[in-house]
DNA sequence: CGGGTTTGACCCGCGC
DNA sequence: GCGCGGGTCAAACCCG
């Protein structure tokens, strides 16, 4: 199930964005399935699961943007369609907020201005999608960093927004540890942007080839990332661009499949952050939830879909 | 050649 | 104040 939550409020057409990334892009899109989604607040987290929905709702209730969501969603959620009828009030964008480079602006050095740090209140938007689902994000991404996480067995991806370089846009995908099938993309600040037409061609064909020998892996890859079924495929880092970045992949399936047996310690760490189940907030005042399903994250990983979805 | 990935180092936020 | 850990940078490398 796809389960995604907003820590933002913010709906412009890049929270929009955000959505439809997540969720199926074209028809052909991946198996959408499912489509359990379990929304909650922050203050309900923890609390009984199956408020999902009815919390949901309950949230975007009075917010404008809403409609938005319930185009984008309406694909994947119908019932959000059929039941918000009202609108939240947009909040500052993601976008906005990432923006704010901080205090990091005037970092002397050389580096760039890490508006980014961890700003315990940084919206976030997080996406639980299964490993097959991993595929379709109409953005191209490119990836700017990987690290292990202390707790987690996959590491943790960085990715950035390639189509414009002023984007601010950035994504997080990380195996989820309580379940390996399942990913965890977190979607920090907004595209300044327009979905791009087509994501760059160039992207992601860098690394297709899989079993490569050479870069990271040395295993033969498990199950063809690409080609074959998700489950493996995708890892923390897998490559949201385009189709299929195979390495990064591989050497996540790869391991993820030894690595599981801790799994069942790291569930609760999951849990921890808020996870209800396949949701979990991020951002601390006013986050919001929306369960989207959305089979983007096949894209990411491998390397179905993405061309078509490129182009929406 | 352009653009993406990999990877180690660096920086800084946060908790103790 | 210190140390840990997460997030980002940037050089090196790879691929079409």
């Amino acid at each position: 199930m796809w389960l995604l939550s907003l820590g933002m409020a913010d709906d412009d057409w890049d929270l929009g964005a955000v959505v439809r990334s997540c969720r199926p892009s074209g028809t052909k899109a991946a198996p959408m399935v499912p489509l359990e989604v379990e929304l909650q607040e922050a203050a309900a987290v923890g609390a009984d699961k199956g408020a999902s929905f009815v919390g949901f709702q309950r949230l975007f209730l009075g917010r404008d943007g809403l409609k938005e969501l319930e185009e984008l969603y309406e694909p994947c959620f119908p019932q959000v369609q059929q039941q918000q009828q009202s609108r939240w009030s947009p909040s500052p964008s993601l976008a906005d907020a990432a923006a704010r480079p901080s205090k990091d602006a005037h970092r002397p050095l050389s580096q760039t201005p890490r508006s980014k740090r961890r700003k315990k209140q940084q919206r976030k938007v997080v996406c639980h999608v299964p490993s097959d689902g991993l595929s379709s994000d109409v953005w191209a991404w490119r990836k700017y960093g990987q690290k292990p996480i202390k707790g987690s067995p996959y590491p943790r991806g960085y990715y950035r927004c390639s189509s414009s370089k002023a984007c601010l846009a950035r994504k997080q995908v990380e195996r989820s540890r309580a379940d390996p099938a399942m990913f965890i993309i977190t979607y920090t600040a907004e595209h300044n942007h327009p979905v791009p037409t087509h994501r760059n061609a160039l992207a992601g064909s860098t690394r297709h080839k899989f079993p490569s020998p050479s870069r990271g892996v040395g295993h033969p890859d498990p199950g063809n990332p690409s080609s074959s079924p998700p489950s493996s495929s995708a890892a923390a880092g897998l490559s949201p661009t385009t189709p299929l970045t195979a390495s990064m992949e591989d050497e996540l399936l790869q391991k993820w499949p030894h690595e599981k047996e801790d799994e069942d310690e790291e569930e609760d760490e999951d849990e921890g952050i808020l996870l209800v189940k396949d949701m979990e907030i991020m951002g601390e005042d006013d986050l919001l939830f929306m369960g989207a399903a959305a089979p983007t994250a096949a894209a990411e990983v491998g390397e179905f879909d993405c061309g078509d979805l490129g182009d929406q």
